[in-house]
RNA sequence: GGGUAGGUUGAGCAGGUGGUGAGCUCCGCUGGCUGUAGACCAGCCGCCUUCGGCUGUGGGGGUUCGAUUCCCUCCCUGCCCA
């Protein structure tokens, strides 16, 4: 432990098990964190199309930047010259940055693995760049997040049992490595579980990775080509074997309003998505109970705003008219004000759980939430002009 | 008025000099997106009763078994010259 994360569990599960979902407080370098909790993605050192202010205005406490992306384009050593990723960006608030993992599966037949780590090719410009657990740590300590995250081999959750248990065999060996590679003390460092579907897998690794003195609990290789019920029954599995781990636990990769309640029933404090940004940026906006489509046709003439209680920039202002003449248009702005409504509509919706969590009304306020959040997929266009 | 280049499915085009033109890009319609190679991707986009059929190359006429193609005529547009 390295003593730059201090969690503590607010509101402990209640003892009749009808629910793992806790509320805690998450104290960092750069604040505190309320968890449950999400955190918008940042990959290349901004959240698409939002300033600072704009992130504060959405209610976001923590975001999570790429190791990978940042050591490529503008490079770590340049960013630590800058004073670091928080100074360079200027977010005040706790960043957390994710390894360069994900980037073994997101790139696909960019990249070579082998026992030692991972060779990529440069989507931007071909070259060839040499990633391993040391390399991870020592790039996350020039970008100085709050919280770095040991560098690991996701896989498909689809993929054959063998391919599972050996990135899973060689995650642990990597998360091993990358703890003794770091040496930051006013940074925290969390391990990541993989394991795939694979119950007997996923217990393992969980209970390796929880030997180890991380300073939170990721569980990797989800939020992928699994099903809801798979993905459920993976954190069934995994996370009762931490039930009496001080640790934060974080889902990486989640996002839907509806999966996110799903996962804090099962005992999960933290997560991250693109999600709601890029869906955003892609015309689709979230309102309780669905979503709609700003890109069609029937919103042309909704004087309406999004959402009509809804306090975010967009909603405050504008019409879904306006939003739908934006998106048509491809003007900026309409990737700005949508980002912003989706992600307060997201921090909003965490903030919801929390409160429900600590009133003590979870899992009973859940069948409520679960309309807000409404359909997982299907295009299911609620909200009608109000 | 003379010359010249053109007129192709909403727009812009490609192609085609006697043997079945529904091809592209926009626009438009719809869907998808989960630790960001994503302000992106996919499907549809003349008509119909859609595993198929019909219509369509500015209008009209002619030659021909068959015309976007050859001939006649008219209309429209750009450019040049008067």
């Amino acid at each position: 432990m390295t003593g730059a994360a201090r969690y503590e569990v607010i509101t402990p599960p209640p003892a009749d098990g009808s629910t793992r979902a806790r509320a805690g407080r998450l104290a960092l370098t750069h604040g505190t964190v309320e968890t449950p909790q999400f955190m918008p993605v940042g990959t290349n050192a901004t959240v698409k199309a939002l300033t600072p202010d704009d992130l504060h205005r959405v209610g976001a406490s923590i975001i999570l930047s790429n190791t990978y992306h940042l050591y490529l384009r503008p490079g770590h050593e340049r960013i630590g010259r800058l004073g670091g990723l928080h100074t360079f960006m200027g977010w005040d608030g706790p960043i957390l940055t994710d390894s360069g993992g994900f980037q073994v599966v997101s790139l696909g037949d960019l990249r070579v693995v082998d026992e030692d780590g991972v060779t990529f090719r440069s989507h931007l410009d071909g070259s060839l760049h040499r990633f391993t657990p040391e390399v991870s740590i020592e790039v996350q300590e020039a970008l100085g997040a709050d919280v770095a995250v040991a560098f690991d081999q996701p896989v498909f959750p689809s993929s054959p049992r063998a391919v599972v248990a050996d990135a899973t065999e060689r995650t642990h060996r990597w998360a091993e490595r990358s703890l003794a590679a770091h040496s930051r003390p006013d940074q925290a460092i969390f391990g990541i579980v993989q394991g795939g579907l694979e119950p007997d897998l996923r217990a393992a690794s969980t209970q390796v990775i929880a030997s180890m003195p991380f300073d939170g609990i990721c569980i990797g290789g989800l939020a992928g080509d699994e099903t809801p019920a798979q993905r459920d029954a993976t954190l069934e599995v995994a996370i009762p074997l931490l039930a009496d781990d001080p640790r934060p636990r974080y889902l990486m990769g989640l996002g839907s309003p509806a999966d996110l309640l799903e996962a804090v029933h099962r005992g999960v404090d933290l997560f991250d998505s693109v999600l709601p940004a890029r869906v955003a940026r892609n015309g689709q906006v979230w309102v309780p109970g669905g979503r709609l489509n700003l890109r069609n046709q029937r919103y042309l003439d909704d004087p309406a705003p999004i959402q009509d209680d809804c306090p975010c920039l967009a909603c405050a202002t504008f019409s879904r008219a306006y939003l739908a003449h934006l998106f048509r248009a491809k003007e900026l702005l309409a990737y700005r004000l949508a980002t912003c409504h989706n992600l307060t509509f997201t921090l909003d919706f965490m903030a919801r759980i929390r409160a429900a969590i600590r009133a003590g009304t979870f899992p009973a306020s859940m069948s409520e939430l679960r309309l807000r959040a409404g359909r997982i997929s299907g295009g299911e266009a609620a909200g009608k002009s109000a």
